[in-house]
RNA sequence: GGCCCUAUCGUCUAGUGGUUAGGACAGCAGCUUUUCAAGCUGUUAACUCGGGUUCGAUUCCCGAUAGGGUCACCA
């Protein structure tokens, strides 16, 4: 038994798909269960979009979601072998060189390499499908190259296929109606068959194939928004294929092991952000404290300073367990910084002294309570700050006995200015000593002055 | 339109010739809570339709319908 050869295919005409990655992962994951080997083919014979720059983003994305490969190859350094092949089926009269007018650049004639279709019925074996029957008839003398020396992508992929000893075909469902002529040219040229699987298709939200009209679909859009590698890997590899376990968060080897062909589904599955966003949540909870601090710490630094506040590390630093509860992804973070929610973290807020009182609390005994506040904040000495649990220590017992909304409410409205926030245990440990008993003093003097 | 593929909650799915048709995301409700977020608990919601086969079909077969893919001198 042949060891198994799985390829990764791309044509380098844009940046790297969800679907292209999907596309690796499936094939990686096949791969790696059986212990083959895996070719990294830049499908570049499409001369006009092909851009190296693209191919490098393939690589690139596929590498930052933890994907490897064990050959590369590039399909335009390799046309020789097509030429050669091509010429061979000319010269055995199987293919044909046909004058036609040029569809590209009306006025010129050129001579496309044409395939005599035997116009036979082809049935394959799918291991997701089972079998496929067509009859190619209706493919006409489909053509193979533009020219014997510039193949065409039908015929450069069996070639290579061939070439490279391809034993596995695992490809989108889109590459169906693709197959019966793919064989067509690989019994031309006496190869014999991989296998084929099929699997289905990455949907947009209507439901048809995910492209870019529908939103993002570059791997590094969803990188650049801050989603982690491993949830969009476990995400695309999870939504259209389940593991026996049945679980739903799996690590790379994880899959590996549990990885089988006959468990790809059989129909389409729409893209689900939300589902997206819930695996990047499960991940982004569990990074250690370290670096989830010093990305949010990263980021928090460039849009405070593009909202003109003032920067504070130690504030910055100290704000990182408040936003890891209220972000799923990075972007969340830049989002919520430009609606301006996080402002009176590194600035004093201007509350608006009719909101200060809690809901039918009297403003004399509210301006009581922030008093006693204020005192008792005052008071704590700088340890207290470290943990919010201690200054809650600190002015629970009186909110409790007073009413907890008559306190807590202007404590925390005087602290932030903000109608929905973080408790103000949390705001206060954040901003620290000094600015909580200032901010509290200012809504007192708010207050007296109404 | 021809050909091909597919069909279980809104979405991703599990599953079986006899099940209270299970889970996850989202939603909703409650708890907690000064507010928001988080968390916890509970809960709404599905077998496309019509024929067969069968004692019995969501499950097997056929058809219809719907959705998707593909029909290049793109890949």
């Amino acid at each position: 038994m042949s060891s198994v050869r799985v390829r990764f295919p791309p044509s380098p005409t844009g940046l790297c798909h969800v679907g292209t990655a999907r596309m690796a992962v499936l094939n990686y994951l096949f791969a790696k269960k059986n212990g083959g080997t895996i070719f990294f083919r830049s499908e570049d014979t499409d001369k006009e979009r092909s851009k190296p720059e693209y191919e490098e983003d393939i690589k690139e994305q596929l590498m930052w979601l933890g994907l490897s490969w064990d050959e590369f190859s590039r399909t335009s350094e390799l046309v020789a072998v097509h030429s050669a092949a091509m010429q061979k089926l000319v010269d055995e009269d199987t293919a044909y060189i046909s004058k036609e007018k040029s569809a590209k650049e009306p006025g010129k004639t050129v001579e496309i390499v044409r395939l005599r279709n035997p116009g036979k019925i082809v049935t394959f074996a799918d291991e997701i499908r089972g079998e496929i029957t067509f009859d190619t008839t209706e493919l006409k003398d489909f053509a193979l190259g533009r020219a014997i020396d510039d193949p065409l992508f039908h015929f450069a992929v069996v070639v290579d296929d061939a070439t490279q000893g391809i034993t596995h075909v695992i490809r989108g469902e889109d590459h169906i109606s693709n197959t019966p002529r793919q064989i067509l040219i690989q019994e031309a040229l006496g190869y014999s068959r991989p296998v084929y699987a099929h699997y289905p298709l990455l949907l947009g939200a209507d439901r048809s194939k995910l492209s870019k009209r529908m939103g993002d679909v570059a791997v590094r859009s969803y990188r650049e928004m801050g989603f982690l590698p491993q949830a969009l890997l476990n995400y695309i590899a999870n939504v259209g294929w389940t593991p026996p376990s049945g679980k739903e968060i799996l690590s790379l080897e994880e899959m590996v092991q549990e990885f089988e062909l006959k468990d790809l589904h059989k129909s389409g599955a729409v893209f689900d952000m939300e589902k997206l966003r819930w695996y990047n949540r499960h991940y982004l909870l569990r990074i250690p404290e370290q670096d989830f601090s010093a990305g949010a710490t990263a980021i928090l630094k460039e849009a405070i300073a593009s909202r003109n506040l003032p920067w504070d590390e130690r504030v910055a630093h100290a704000l990182a367990p408040v936003i890891r509860e209220r972000i799923s992804v990075w972007q969340d973070l830049r989002d919520l910084i430009h609606e301006g929610e996080f402002d009176f973290f590194f600035s004093d807020p201007t509350p608006e002294a009719a909101r200060i009182a809690h809901k039918g609390i009297s403003s004399a005994d509210t301006i009581r309570h922030l008093e006693i506040m204020k005192k008792s904040l005052d008071g704590s000495d700088d340890a207290v700050y470290d943990d919010p649990e201690r200054i809650k220590a600190r002015v629970f017992e009186y909110a409790g006995s007073e009413g907890r909304g008559a306190v807590l409410w202007p404590l925390r409205y005087s602290l932030t200015g903000r109608e929905k926030s973080p408790d103000p245990f949390s705001v206060a440990h954040i901003i620290g000593k000094g600015a909580s008993v200032r901010r509290i003093d200012n809504a007192i003097q708010l207050l007296k002055s109404i």
